[in-house]
RNA sequence: GGAGAGGUUCCCGAGUGGCCAAAGGGGGCAGACUGUAAAUCUGUUAUCUAUGAUUUCGAUGGUUCAAAUCCAUCUCUCUCCA
């Protein structure tokens, strides 16, 4: 890939880039650069979200530049308090060196694993004394990091800032002081740690990093940007059959920047489908989503299972439950199977005719049962159980 | 160091002695409609051996026939002043 073509594709897909110039410059010097991205290690779950940065980091990777992530074990290790009530798990080393495998593993199925590269940001943050920090602190201002419009807002609700968080820019701008960044990509809510970074780097001594931010997507609620917490992502980890089905669900204005952002699929190519029908634009995105993430071989069985279930009928491959009795009540099913938390929301779920057994809708409590039947709940939740034999 | 405001069920937030398992909203779940979308409407949203019982309103103890509500102590959070 030419240098043009790839300053084209990042050009079309970034949200800001400071700044243009330099990254023409950068990518026509000739050398191989070093392109920093941030991580997160105490879940590594990556979904599509995380694709679209992932996805330019690529494009860089083909023009033969180099990956560097890193991940913030330091800032896990010491826990952010801001949760309040909870105080946030303290991740060990072994856990952050196996979250860092794990996440190597899910960047590896976009990025070449050759040309990216794990580093530890508790390898330098961690060494550091005191001084060191004071050193860093010095090189900031307040006024400056109070432009971060959430500090300031806070603020000026009388919202409680803590001294450390308003660190956080600058120790997160340090990595890029420490690996020496040429580029780094980020999500547009990082645009100011990132240019933080580029900052310090000038104090450093060093030639500032190229920072360029990409979209966040929105999520399957149509609001919220993608996060898992927020439970509305589609993760590059789960089964093709839930990403078909969750592909499906995604509303339809956010389509055309799902395809734009997460695809290679050619803009005139999916513009047409989606105004020529939306639910067929579903279908090709949600093939192509597969294909990406669990190959060709996998399409039709997603496909077929989603058919099946949207035509009401029973999927073929379910999860199969076993009970190790010869005959139980619904309730007791319904908890055992986890399709209900307590007897008292199995009991509900019965009373407003979310469940069925066989495709029949059960309208009884006290409904006893034996062998092998199908339960589900709602529309897309069907658990095979099979209780002992006689 | 001083002054003040707070901690309510998944979240926000009402509730100042019985009608409170606790308004309202959000979110979740289920139903109708549909394209398993969106929008809309409805129901539901502590637990149990279930027309009843048990536990829940920061913690512990107390007053009372009766406490989320009153008192004491403790604890945590926030704001302001110095």
């Amino acid at each position: 890939m030419n240098n043009g073509k790839t300053m084209e594709i990042l050009m079309k897909n970034a949200v800001n880039v400071f700044n243009e110039e330099e990254l023409r410059t950068k990518l026509n010097s000739g050398k191989s650069l070093k392109i920093k991205f941030g991580a997160d290690p105490s879940r590594p779950d990556l979904h599509l979200g995380h694709t679209v940065p992932l996805r330019m980091l690529k494009v860089l990777q083909q023009a033969g530049h180099h990956i560097i992530f890193v991940i913030g074990d330091f800032t896990g290790m010491i826990g952010d308090p801001s949760g309040r009530s909870k105080t946030r798990s303290q991740l060990s080393y072994e856990e952050t060196g196996k979250n860092g495998q794990t996440y190597f593993e899910q960047v590896t199925k976009i990025l070449d694993p050759s040309k990216t590269e794990i580093v530890y940001n508790s390898e330098w943050l961690g060494k550091m004394r005191f001084a060191d920090v004071i050193e860093l602190a010095g090189k900031y201002t307040l006024a400056r990091i109070m432009e971060r419009e959430d500090f300031s807002a806070r603020y000026s609700n009388n919202q409680p800032i803590g001294i450390h968080e308003l660190l956080y820019p600058l120790i997160q701008g340090y990595d890029s002081v420490a690996v020496n960044a040429d580029i780094e990509i980020g999500g547009t809510d990082q645009t100011f740690n990132l240019l933080v970074g580029r900052e310090l780097q000038k104090d450093y001594g060093q030639i500032p990093q190229v920072v360029m931010t990409f979209p966040l997507i929105a999520g399957l609620d149509g609001v919220e940007k993608m996060s898992k917490s927020l439970d509305n992502y589609i993760g590059i980890d789960e089964s093709a059959e839930i990403m078909y089905e969750k592909c499906m669900r995604i509303p339809d204005g956010l389509l055309t920047d799902y395809f734009r952002l997460t695809t290679d699929i050619c803009e005139a190519e999916y513009t047409d489908i989606i105004s020529e029908d939306i639910r067929e634009a579903h279908k090709v995105y949600a093939r192509k989503i597969v294909e990406m993430y669990h190959g060709r071989d996998c399409i039709n069985a997603a496909e077929d299972r989603y058919n099946s279930i949207a035509a009401k009928a029973i999927p073929d491959n379910i999860d199969v439950f076993h009970i190790e009795e010869y005959e139980t009540g619904i309730i007791d099913v319904l908890v055992k199977t986890g399709l209900a938390t307590s007897n008292s929301e199995a009991r509900r779920l019965i009373a407003g005719r979310g469940i069925k057994i066989d495709g029949i809708t059960v309208n009884d409590f006290s409904v006893r049962l034996k062998g092998k039947f199908v339960i589900c709940r709602g529309k897309n939740k069907f658990i095979e159980v099979r209780m002992k034999m006689i």
